[in-house]
DNA sequence: ATTCTCACA
DNA sequence: TGTGAGTA
């Protein structure tokens, strides 16, 4: 299939297919027009990339996690220890980020408050 | 009609 | 990442 049905059948635009092959996330082959073809199998690759994505990596670590990872019955799942410990830190980290926020919340409601606009 | 690359009032 | 341009 070409970029267009993959599209369609991921929800995923074209404009960002290509950018995941700039960024060898996925590897299309050629037609002498250029066109791109992706296989059956490119479905699935895109939506183990969105999973990723959504779980906050950039595309070099889901580079790095993607050949350490298997699908089984329908879950994508760590398969080297070091991955694990990766996504765990990386957790730890998006938690101070929560953490930060919270405070930045608290800062601002401080601020707002029982503010009465005067001007 | 589709896809491609490139560039950004 | 969207959008539009100019092609093949």
């Amino acid at each position: 299939m070409r970029i267009g049905e993959l599209a369609r059948r991921t929800g995923v635009s074209e404009r960002a297919l290509r950018y995941y092959e700039e960024q060898g996330l996925l590897r299309p082959e050629r037609l002498p027009s250029g066109y791109r073809v992706y296989t059956e199998l490119d479905v699935a690759a895109v939506r183990r990339v969105r999973l990723l994505l959504a779980a906050g990596l950039s595309t070099a670590q889901i580079n790095e996690a993607l050949p350490c990872m298997v699908d089984e019955d329908e879950l994508l799942q760590p398969k080297c220890s070091g991955l694990v410990d990766a996504l765990a830190a990386h957790r730890d980290r998006i938690e101070e980020a929560i953490g930060e926020l919270e405070s930045t919340r608290a800062n601002l409601n401080a601020l707002i408050g029982r503010a009465r606009p005067v001007g």
